[in-house]
RNA sequence: GCCCCCGUAGCUCAGCUGGAUAGAGCGAGAGACUUCUAAUCUCUGGGCCGCAGGUUCGAGUCCUGCCGGGGGCGCCA
């Protein structure tokens, strides 16, 4: 019995209590109750509070209630045992052998194990990291591309068709700095006011200038332009080979610039023009933004006649909508969360619905720790660090984990020294480890001829205080999937795998637990019914680490 | 000045969207290796959940106001 099912359970209870007259509930018979595993042992396996939650409504008081959904609980199949407690508490006991089958279970549900249909039919477009391409990728742009991949994979995983996206800004004056400042690098020049430097810089300058030696002879604003060109492809493949390298490959590429040259901005202005929400003032193209919560309206065509960088979300939202994506995720460093209300505003202007049909998460910075210092970055100096610095530093795996695994409001603080180290004190070896210890143990079993029981298996001999604390946390992994898909929070899954990994070592340092026959002693059921287990914990494990693109190593 | 995020153990952070005696890792102290991989486990100590009010059966969680830290507020992109 996996809490779901508990779930119904009680719901069922509820319903033959109403049934028969024992309580009554004006809104009905509620579809799911809350089941939490109870942090404090002797609170039983699960506890619900849903006597408190409905007893007003019943016109009674919780414990009353409480007792009544006990009665019938007790005679429930898969309830060892209820018991009333505090305020109205319901703390449920599971028989073993209910509570044991979850591990044949998650077996034969193996990869699928924690997927779910509730996202089927949703079109999902996820755009993130979109960093121009004036420099390698930065730690913000980084984080993303650990989070917005993690939560696509999540998405996915719930059951929603999900397409990467990487907004690329080639129209605006950022990649005139780019150019301006290659030029500089190749004429051997100071870095322009406003312009980038370091390393990267001439490195691409100089490549800019093998592929097109007549660009030395080309007077200044000509050699720019050929900087332009070749040197944002030079800097773009980087990029993408980069995220290629840390294992994030987007389905979709698109050029702000596209949507200036097909008529698309052109359309989406019409469009809003249309329902009445653009005027013109001082010569220049507003968007009646305030009206839809934001601070101010907006222009979005200059008084010179030039489009305003908000023009091109206009088209680019528009034109997502109209392949189909009904609901459109933008994924924001905190730097950009000034733009949050201008871009719902954008949506509602549409007639669109905003946090339905566009949401847009926002993440804290990111900054590396060596002997407890923050280094320092400057984007004039070339001293910005980048995804390359990180992975070098602590590798791909240890990078995405990390990084995924704060909540997005928080500033991340990655510590060098700690991420680097191969140790129990670095979460993502911990987990790793422990699913590397699943593969050696089932390689031992496979070696004494040991094989999945199959039908012969008895859940029942799953039975230990610590096979119950594991079953119950694999039993939870659907749940946590699906937090993590609703809150749009995958540094969930890392969480609970921690704890997981856990779980799993205590029970594994048990000796009453032991999976293998010590010596020569023939193998019996409850070593089989182990293996099981130890099966169902490498399915979870390495499904949860897959939903993070993280590896699951089988030998460390 | 206005907006967003954060403030929980010495440190880094969780806290399942209002539930029981607030948790984990690291650090500190004491233990367990003829092992199913000790990259592990066991035990001990450690807290006015920034402060003050409010909402209710119940608040770390929701509301208001302060304090402290970070970020952002352009006809830049």
């Amino acid at each position: 019995m996996n809490p779901q099912q508990l779930s119904e359970t009680i719901v069922d209870a509820l319903t033959a209590l109403v049934a028969d007259g024992a309580i009554t509930l004006p809104d009905g018979v509620p579809t799911e109750v809350t089941v939490e595993r109870p942090r404090q042992k002797g609170h039983g396996d699960y506890a619900t509070n849903v006597a408190m939650q409905l007893a007003k409504k019943a016109g009674t008081n919780p414990r009353a209630l409480a007792e009544l959904v006990a009665d019938r609980l007790r005679v429930s199949d898969g309830v060892s045992g209820v018991e009333v407690a505090g305020p109205g508490f319901l703390n449920v006991s599971v028989e073993a052998g209910a509570q044991g089958q979850v591990a044949a279970d998650i077996v034969a549900a193996g990869a699928a194990y924690g997927s779910a249909t509730t996202l089927a039919g949703e079109k999902i477009n996820v755009e993130f990291v979109s960093a121009n391409p004036t420099g390698p990728l930065h730690l913000g742009g980084t984080r993303w591309a650990a989070v917005g991949d993690a939560l696509v994979r999540i998405l996915q995983f719930s059951g929603a068709e999900v397409t990467r996206e990487y907004y690329f800004n080639d129209h605006g004056a950022q990649l005139d700095r780019f150019s301006s400042s290659l030029l500089a690098s190749a004429r051997g020049r100071e870095v322009p006011e406003d312009g980038y430097g370091g390393d990267y810089i001439s490195e691409i300058a100089d490549q800019v200038v093998t592929q097109r030696p007549d660009v030395t002879d080309l007077p200044d604003d000509e050699a720019q332009e050929v900087f332009r060109q070749v040197g944002v492809d030079l800097m773009f493949e980087e990029i993408k080979s980069d995220l290629h390298d840390f294992g994030v490959d987007f389905d979709v590429y698109f050029h702000e610039k596209s949507l200036h040259d097909s008529g698309a901005v052109d359309k989406a202005i019409e469009r809003l023009t249309a329902m009445g929400n653009t005027y013109t003032e001082d010569g220049a193209l507003w968007l009646r933004t305030e009206k839809y919560g934001d601070d101010k309206d907006r222009v979005i065509v200059r008084s010179n006649g030039t489009p305003a960088y908000i023009s091109g979300d206009l088209g680019y939202y528009l034109d997502k909508r109209e392949r189909g994506f009904d609901r459109c995720f933008i994924l924001l460093g905190a730097d950009h969360h000034g733009y949050v209300g201008r871009m719902m505003a954008m949506c509602a202007a549409f007639g669109d619905e905003p946090g339905k049909n566009l949401e847009i998460l926002i993440g804290q910075m990111v900054n590396l720790l060596r002997d407890g210092q923050p280094l320092r970055m400057s984007k004039r100096n070339g001293t910005v660090i980048s995804m390359n610095d990180l992975v070098e530093a602590i590798g791909v795996d240890a990078s995405r984990y990390v990084l995924a695994r704060y909540t997005n409001d928080t500033t991340i603080d990655i510590d060098l020294e700690l991420w680097a180290k191969a140790s129990n004190d670095n979460p993502v070896y911990y987990v790793q480890y422990a699913h590397a210890r699943t593969c050696r143990m089932i390689g031992n079993a496979t070696d004494l001829g040991m094989k999945l029981p199959g039908d012969g298996f008895d859940p029942a001999l799953l039975a230990h205080e610590r096979d119950g604390d594991l079953l119950r946390a694999l039993a939870e992994f659907p749940r946590v999937v699906a937090s993590a898909t609703d809150l749009r929070e995958p540094h969930r899954v890392a969480r609970y795998l921690e704890d997981t990994a856990s779980v799993f070592n205590k029970w594994y340092d048990t000796k009453e637990c032991r999976m293998l026959p010590q010596g020569d002693e023939p193998v019996t059921p409850a070593n089989e019914a182990r293996l099981v287990l130890v099966h169902a914990t490498q399915t979870v494990i390495a499904n949860g680490l897959r939903l993070l693109g993280v590896s699951a190593p089988e030998r460390m």
